[in-house]
DNA sequence: ACCTGAACACCGTTCAAGT
DNA sequence: ACCTGAACACCGTTCAAGT
């Protein structure tokens, strides 16, 4: 009874940073990331809190690991597409290997946030840049300008954007229809676009907007405005 | 000497959800977002963390009052600036309102961050983003691709952009010398690339970019990207 | 080498009680 | 109406101690 194992995974097992790791993923999969906290996550592992910091130094230790875990997930899957052996087209090839970060990250709805805390740039992050910058590179593109090109994607290079404004206040159709006409004394030009999108695209109950369309619309205007700039060039 | 006022302000006020987020501004901006919590917020005021909670739900509230506080700072700086009256140079407007808004939380770092948690929309917020679509929209954008390009801008919009890549490694000039040198087998177009840069400016100590000159090369090119999308419509 | 129990300093928050 | 003391449930983390 006392040796029964608790509702996380394998009966016993050492252990180890890998696993320490790959539980948090699991963790954060499972119950978002505010889920993910110490002591939940050596429960998960069947162990004490205490034990984790003999594999792990402290939580942001964890969390960079968590980082560096997905990132190589990420690597995984885009090292699979092959890409064109002479760089004519880059922006083909950039634009399926961010395209293909994203479907991970769609995986990990939680990463993106932990991301963009992380200061601390990982192994596997790293070699991801690298390689993009390697298209772009072979695309014909200066060190300048492809450094420029990293920084005007910011985070749209590994796949994903934070959305800053979300209308879907939770609300029904009618509730939403009701606070529109509600707000549109003081915010005119938004309650007319909201309508005009709502009426186009009626059975949007999700919310307003199609992300992936928007993310790829927004990818492909960065990826197009470099091109003519490394065209002038 | 029981009556002596704390460290933190004035002697005796009655609370209110204003001062309490006025506080709390003042309290992120000294001390970082990190040192903002209940109980310091309160001791900044002179009073106890359980008295907070009567002129405020929850953290979670002061976190909504705190972004709307910055945005309404926002607003009164960029509703300063005289726009054109016809709208044929939406671009000009809609570029010195973003670089503006940019200038405001420059002044408070850390509100980034927090505009970032939020998926609520505050009222200021709501209030700038309608009339930066006032913007495109007197500049001769549909509806559709205003939204589109509300989408793409992101938190560009707003006059920020969350940096995931930062090389700065914390040690000195000649520290990242070697860690470059060292890097230079797994990584080589990042660090082909970031060796070009600092030669090219050897006197940046605080890190590789020009934040400011970055911001303004990624918005330029969304904005005249979508200038091409409107002229072609 | 690996794991843990007890303990500490700190959170956000509730609730009954004060004025 | 406004504020507070005591208390609760939860954090991350240290440290001395177990095997």
């Amino acid at each position: 009874m006392a040796s029964q194992a608790e509702p996380g995974v394998e009966p016993r097992m050492p252990l180890s940073r890998e696993r320490v790791l790959r539980a948090a993923v699991s963790v954060a999969d499972s119950g978002g990331i505010e889920s993910l906290t110490m002591r939940r996550l050596a429960e998960h592992l069947g162990a004490e809190a205490m034990s984790l910091y003999y594999h792990v130094t402290n939580k942001e230790d964890v969390l960079d690991g968590v980082v560096d875990l997905i990132a190589t997930e990420i690597n995984e899957v885009v090292e699979r597409i092959d890409v064109p052996a002479d760089g004519a087209d880059w922006k083909k090839a950039v634009r399926q290997r961010i395209l293909s970060a994203r479907e991970v990250l769609l995986r990990h709805r939680w990463a993106p946030g932990v991301f963009e805390t992380r200061t601390n740039t990982s192994p596997a992050v790293l070699r991801y840049y690298d390689a993009l910058l390697g298209m772009m590179l072979a695309g014909g593109f200066s060190y300048d300008l492809a450094h420029h090109a990293m920084h005007a994607l910011g985070s749209r290079a590994l796949g994903f954007t934070q959305e800053l404004f979300d209308p879907s206040g939770g609300g029904g159709a009618t509730d939403q229809a009701a606070d529109l006409a509600e707000m549109a004394g003081q915010f005119p030009h938004l309650v007319g676009m909201l309508t005009e999108i709502a009426h186009d695209d009626p059975d949007s109950t999700l919310g307003w907007c199609d992300d992936q369309t928007e993310f790829e619309f927004g990818l492909d205007l960065i990826l197009d405005g470099l091109d003519r700039a490394r065209e002038r060039a």
